[in-house]
DNA sequence: GAAAAGCCTGAAGTGGCTTCAGGGTCAAGG
DNA sequence: CCTTGACCCTGAAGCCACTTCAGGCTTTTC
């Protein structure tokens, strides 16, 4: 299978394989005669491990670990446990922050409901405000 | 005023503020004769407006939209009332994202309670099978 | 007069790709 | 046999918003 059909067959692209084997993610593939990259069943898999993993949220960094520990033949998933658990800390962590962001931002939306000029933008006007409230906070 | 006092009173790095600088969110400073920066509190106040900007999500492109705007006399503030209502639309498409991706990573965290051998492991059995699971879809 | 603190510049690194320039390979059609 | 077009190759640069680094100048303090 060359690179064209693997990238048809994931959704990712050409320049992405060719990526995640420059960062190690994908082994290095045999060759044809002609030079080009040649997969395997079992690459087909890893690539779309990595997408799954990347669906999720994992960096490349993180799945590499995963990798690391799937292919260790008898580890502990403690490393395993340890990433997911990071990982739902920070995604609640970022909720939390977009929700509170969400928020502001309604908030100041609704200063200007009316196109209106510039320099009467409750927009513009509380953008300013905020910025000198942040002074006086420091 | 030098840069380091500006740093330390917005709690912006001396090379971030440098960095604006050359992206002309920040006008060019005057120099003092040793050639070192020094601001005025005006200059303190754009870099506030920047700080409370990225604050709200925004990307310097935006901000410096946004400060184009609010320097044009008379201008209407048409573009500042749609660059807020697609940040909100972005930022709510995040959160649903993210909410999708929380009850993922739960789901399979609860797969593996005890740290278990790997080729045991609830977690990792589960991201194998979702793979298969996508390749089976497309 | 020397050390320490502060500042300067330009370049390169980060992550996770994407894009580009400039080629080589291979099957089908004329 | 030659050309066209689809497919593939490499290495380098670009994206964003910074951060880090190397190497050097200025100012203050002892």
């Amino acid at each position: 299978m060359q690179i064209g059909e693997l990238a048809r067959s994931t959704g990712v692209k050409i320049e992405t394989i060719r990526y995640y084997e420059r960062e190690q993610l994908l082994p290095v593939p045999q060759r044809t005669d002609g030079n080009y990259r040649l997969y395997s069943p079992r690459d087909v898999e890893q690539l779309r491990f990595i997408c799954y993993c990347r669906s999720l949220d994992m960096s490349l960094e993180e799945v590499r670990l995963l990798i690391e520990a799937r292919d260790a033949p008898a580890g502990s998933c403690l490393t395993v446990n340890a990433l997911l658990d990071e990982k739902i800390a920070e995604v609640d962590a970022r909720v939390n922050e977009l929700h509170k962001l969400q928020d502001q931002l309604r908030q100041l939306r609704g200063l200007c409901q009316q196109p209106d000029e510039v320099k009467t933008c409750g927009i513009l006007m509380e953008l300013n405000r905020s910025a000198e409230i942040d002074k006086a906070q420091i």
